[in-house]
DNA sequence: AAAGGGTTCAACCGCGGCCTT
DNA sequence: CAAGGCCGCGGTTGAACCCTT
């Protein structure tokens, strides 16, 4: 079928890593018009990218809920046995993990958990296990240092508020802690999450229906998320 | 203190599929 | 029905960062 002329034939085009400015223009947008339209965003917004590129931005970083950095043991759980029911297919995965983005899932997998199924090849069978282990594991990284303080990311403001930190950090070279302010918040509204929601339903049906007794036994392990994985079905 | 190697992850690329005309 | 256009996905890349020597 019809492929899309790809961006990079187009003259002026920005690549390359978000400024704050770029995200601040991108959340405003879609606060006001929602996401989609993807083909209008840089004709609409003025911004010198390429739609791709706007949504990519948008869905992998700025949209409100993301939730970054470091994996629990259940959420490492979740990947380990929904790759080895679905494959690669990680945005199947990620709609089960519905805070973590296909590219954090996919990223995470391909940094973290292929290089620790190598050393548990037996772990898809015990994910618990693994999962402690993985613990281990990344204490002993130096991404521990740098994923310490992460938190979950409540809306697109935190994430761009805390870009404008890491930005003037850059700018200044100097690294104070403790600052809370939320310069970048645009009046962007606290029901965000509600309005642009994550619709995984139809998603989780359809894989249900497909394979229903593993996936089933991790939708309860999902929907109870205060379980932890001593909390796991024995199959685990 | 500096260099070199390894690791991480944001962003890009290209393909496939769905929708519209 | 066929062609064109757009979107979403998975694989890959490369800059930035961290660790080791």
């Amino acid at each position: 079928m019809g492929r899309a002329p790809c961006c990079n034939d187009k003259v002026g085009i920005k690549k390359g890593p978000w400024t704050p400015e770029e995200d601040i223009i991108l959340v405003s947008y879609i606060q006001e018009n929602g996401p989609g339209n993807w083909r209008s965003v840089p004709t609409n917004t003025g911004l010198l990218r390429c739609s791709k590129s706007c949504r990519l931005r948008w869905t992998n970083y700025l949209r409100p809920g993301i939730k970054r950095g470091n994996f629990t043991p259940h959420e490492e759980g979740m990947i380990i046995h929904l790759q080895s029911l679905l494959g690669n297919k990680w945005a199947a995965i990620a709609s089960y993990l519905p805070r973590r983005t296909d590219n954090d899932i996919k990223n995470y997998w391909n940094t973290h958990l292929k290089k620790k199924l190598k050393i548990f090849p037996s772990a898809t069978n015990n994910i618990p296990q693994l999962a402690s282990a993985s613990t281990t594991y990344n204490s002993h990284s130096g991404l521990n240092k740098l994923t310490e303080k992460s938190s979950v990311y409540a809306s697109s403001a935190e994430n761009i508020s805390r870009l404008l930190e890491g930005w003037k950090d850059k700018l200044t070279q100097k690294i104070p802690e403790s600052h809370d302010d939320h310069q970048g918040e645009k009046g962007i509204k606290s029901d965000d999450q509600e309005k642009f929601g994550f619709v995984h339903e139809q998603n989780k049906q359809k894989l249900t229906e497909n394979n229903n007794s593993p996936l089933t036994f991790l939708e309860k392990w999902l929907l109870d998320e205060s379980a932890g994985m001593e909390q796991l079905p024995s199959v685990f």
